[in-house]
DNA sequence: GTAATTTGACCCAG
DNA sequence: CTGGGTCAAATTAC
């Protein structure tokens, strides 16, 4: 844990910087006005996807007593690309599209892990989901299991979701949703949240309710293409000094996401209590920005890939050294 | 009894 | 043709 450290600090602390140097790009050009949506989709995936990155390095750094694998042949693994990003077929059958299956539906990830000692209660996403197959996939460690949404007949509901468990990591499954809820905006009312029998999850006791601060944090988070206030998230957006890091990051990668998407869930905070729990989310499903079509999908899926290690949209800022000791301060309060 | 899950068959894009 | 995704009958759970 001492050996690499070093190189572990710097590197999330660039993916951190990283993230607040986008993020005053996004702020710049929405107070300014002067950049097109597709720009500040791309300013703001950017952001999410630094997170993320930095997201998976602290998780590493947390657990990385009982791996034996070193951080650099970890992330050399990724195909480079932040966790957030990367499609699940890039580990086993890279080759193979998977963004352009069937029905194009706008679809993401989410990589969850869950604690071996919760009886792998996690991914409570706040919304029913029946399972309708399961499959043997080639070159896959476990069988790929596909739900989709209880309501799918009633409330005519297209969301559907597969559910993965990692080879590398047992631990972690890898989740790709397809299609946006629709069950809970036809019903007005927030979704059910009934406990779902999932393979990852076996007992349905409710997460504990978020904490002040995440509720706090949530309450800030407005990210309105109608109003430009992202700055506002981000003035407020700072790291509690205790050990949230997890479920804050996780929370805020997915509430930017699905303030974006405008399809509101609940409750879905890491269920994990540990806080072992990451989740990453391309945020690309919403209908705020103009409705993008099933291409534009799939372009922006796979260009997101390779967001962090090579940038696709030229933009004209450095990353400065600043500040970045060996104790970046996670707290400070103007972090943005 | 209904609802959810399992699982082999089928569909279809590549 | 192959493999991933879906269907639907059978089975299991509640």
């Amino acid at each position: 844990m001492e050996t690499s450290s070093e190189f572990e600090k710097s590197t999330i602390a660039s993916e951190l910087i990283q993230g607040m140097e986008v993020a005053k790009q996004l702020k710049f050009h929405l107070t300014t006005a002067s950049s097109s949506p597709e720009n500040l989709l791309t300013l703001l995936q950017k952001i999410l996807s630094s997170y993320d990155t930095a997201l998976l390095l602290l998780n590493w750094t947390e657990s990385s007593a009982g791996q034996p694998q070193t951080l650099p042949a970890m992330l050399a693994q990724l195909p480079e690309s932040p966790i957030s990003t990367y499609e699940s077929g890039d580990f086993k059958d890279h080759h193979r599209d998977v963004s352009k299956k069937r029905k194009a539906l706008p679809t993401w990830k989410d990589h969850v892990r869950i604690s071996s000692d919760n009886g792998g209660e996690n991914s409570a996403d706040g919304y029913s989901w029946r399972k309708y197959g399961q499959k043997d996939i080639l070159g896959a460690a476990h069988p790929r299991s596909y739900y989709r949404c209880t309501y799918r007949k009633t409330r005519s509901c297209q969301a559907t979701k597969q559910v993965q468990r990692s080879d590398n990591d047992s631990a972690i499954f890898e989740i790709t949703y397809k299609g946006k809820h629709t069950c809970h905006k036809a019903g007005n009312s927030v979704p059910p949240a009934k406990p779902v029998k999932q393979e990852q999850n076996r007992s349905d006791h409710r997460p504990q309710p978020p904490n002040e601060a995440l509720i706090n944090f949530r309450a800030n988070l407005r990210v309105k293409t109608d109003d430009c206030r992202i700055h506002e998230a981000a003035d407020s957006f700072s790291f509690p000094s205790g050990m949230e890091y997890n479920s804050q990051l996780s929370s805020f990668s997915q509430l930017v996401n699905e303030d974006l998407m405008g399809t509101f869930s609940p409750s879905f905070i890491s269920p994990d209590t540990t806080g072992s729990s990451y989740f990453s989310v391309s945020p690309y499903q919403m209908n705020s920005f103009g409705q993008l079509s099933d291409s534009d999908y799939t372009e922006i899926i796979s260009a997101n890939t390779s967001t962090t290690t090579s940038p696709i949209l030229d933009l004209d800022f450095q990353i400065d050294e600043v500040n970045l000791d060996s104790n970046f301060p996670f707290d400070m309060p103007g972090f943005f």
